[in-house]
DNA sequence: GCATAATGCATAGCCAAGCTATGTATATAA
DNA sequence: TTATATACATAGCTTGGCTATGCATTATGC
């Protein structure tokens, strides 16, 4: 019974699985359009994108920063010059090699992403404070496999790192 | 031993969902990226956004659009206007209110979505095509309760329509 | 019916996040 | 040493965001 089970469900997520991610990145979309209108914030996704990283990989070069970001090198020279400007980050020399920087995020930046990450909790909470207990779970297990997911480097190809 | 659980599972919401909401809007917001530089889409996100709810909702005023989408009405005009040259979307005039319009998308703009999904599932496929069952209906359960929750005019109290 | 207020959309102006192309300095390979 | 590759900055462009304002139409109040 295992065995026909095994064999079933590859062919359930080959129909299944291309509606499914049209459905899941169009709803991502909006749940960002619902965070960054919710919580008034006055910075952008990419702000918020840019210091979690920074949180979880620790320092790391700019342009590794902006493949882990999945956007393009000048753009993330855009993106940490504003956020040196408001002192979010700290550009560190690279001691190994005389062409890079290391980034790193300053506990101003810390608070500041910490400080968004409430307000936005504060403001999507009425939306699924209702949530039965099966629902909850589906999300957070969902948010931990799209998390494993989107992972630079993940991919099961090497197309990912083309 | 039911009513153990129900009273068990709303203390465990109430713990775990701003965590969740921090994690799970930030992993949307990778997913956005994830979907945009696998496609290489000329077109941005805001694009697919609206033509998917003018396939939802069918014909609708400019400024509902807005309000489905969570933008401003001028932002919803360009984007409107971008659209309408590219014959994605056609302008209706609204016979009950000489001040609006109606939008419509067009055949072309239905294929151009329809291209564009077909393009992102063949993207993103290899990244979840070794999902386990399991993981994959937690997958398809969370997108539905997202569409849910991020639908507009489904907050539980009326501050969404503030 | 007329005056006033409200509404729907367009325009104006600004900013940030995206991109590709190019430039400059440094590191690596031959 | 020279040629090539790499890391980041700059340049220029586009689009999606916003608020403020303008204009025409509609709704409301008297």
């Amino acid at each position: 019974m295992l065995t026909v089970d095994q064999k079933a469900e590859p062919g359930v997520s080959a129909e299944q699985l291309p509606l499914l991610l049209g459905d899941l990145v169009t709803v991502a979309n909006r749940l960002t359009r619902l965070a960054a209108q919710s919580t008034e914030s006055a910075e952008s996704p990419a702000v918020w994108r840019t210091l979690s990283t920074l949180v979880s990989l620790g320092p790391v070069r700019l342009g590794e920063l902006a493949r882990q970001s999945r956007v393009s090198q000048p753009t993330m020279t855009k993106i940490i010059r504003n956020l040196d400007q408001v002192d979010w980050v700290k550009r560190i020399v690279d001691v190994d090699d005389g062409r890079a920087w290391q980034i790193a995020i300053t506990p101003k930046g810390e608070k500041a992403l910490h400080d968004w990450r409430d307000t936005l909790a504060e403001a999507l909470v009425p939306h699924f404070s209702d949530l039965a207990a099966d629902e909850l779970e589906h999300l957070i297990e969902a948010t931990r496999i799209l998390q494993q997911r989107v992972a630079v480097g993940t991919l099961l190809s090497k197309r990912d790192d083309a």
